[in-house]
DNA sequence: GTACTACTTAAAGTTCACTTTAAGTCAAGC
DNA sequence: GCTTGACTTAAAGTGAACTTTAAGTAGTAC
């Protein structure tokens, strides 16, 4: 199946310009029809929704751009591309475990705002007596 | 115990410009000294610490303002207080789930990169033979 | 007495990831 | 024939969160 802009565009929830800008900054490179149209495949798809992937988890442009140079690169490259994903795991797992020790606090402010607002209900209930 | 603004910088790994621009934007406000020197007290590091709790949990400069903007104005506002801490558990935890399931993608493209580089590594050895 | 640390204002600069604007061309569908 | 959706380049704008620069003052530590 080959895709418009737009389906792609929707599909993955970005713009149109969105997807062009990506194209601009080297990271995807669809084909275009004999009237310059792109023309997204099923692959180009696959590759849009790692983009998605590695962007929701803080990887930079640049370095998206980085592991699909290597990709285009060939074989040569698998071992580094193993390391970029490698270390993005660990990325991934060390913001994971920040999220849960700052969530454990938030969880904490809000057992204490519980209490603190029931009983300031109840002391407005006391006064209306 | 009174900190200078270097030890509080210090302690949450912060520049000493960074914590007079949380200043200027509102979201602390420390004592000064009749000299004009800032002196943190053990409340102010407090305080702090929650600005990073919320920063590095996703939350904007803007809305923690809002969040110590409303903890000044007194127990009138704990309700509203509460349901920041509500929807921002809720922002953590959406978090979390989005990253845990990308995590499973990366996952998958280390087995099979893993797979793929130790099959080239036994081409090169055959080839080497 | 000089290096260090702190302070001030005000403004300009930086990075990232887009987003928007301008100003147009081109082809398909109704 | 006109609306819709696609395209082009090039450049400017946006928003967030700082960061840096300039250009100065002032007290503390060795």
């Amino acid at each position: 199946m080959a895709y418009s802009i737009s389906q792609v565009a929707q599909r993955f929830h970005l713009e149109p310009h969105t997807i062009r800008y990506y194209e601009k900054e080297g990271i995807i490179s669809p084909n275009k029809t004999d009237k310059g149209i792109r023309s997204f495949t099923d692959a180009d798809a696959e590759q849009l929704a790692m983009v998605c992937c590695l962007k929701s988890t803080g990887m930079s442009i640049k370095d998206i751009r980085r592991y699909f140079d290597l990709c285009e690169q060939g074989d040569d490259t698998v071992s580094e591309r193993l390391d970029i994903f490698i270390s993005h795991r660990q990325h991934i797992l060390d913001e994971v475990d920040s999220l849960m020790k700052n969530l454990d606090k938030i969880e904490r402010k809000i057992q204490w705002y519980t209490r603190l607002h029931s009983e300031t209900l109840n002391e407005k209930a006391a006064q209306s007596v």
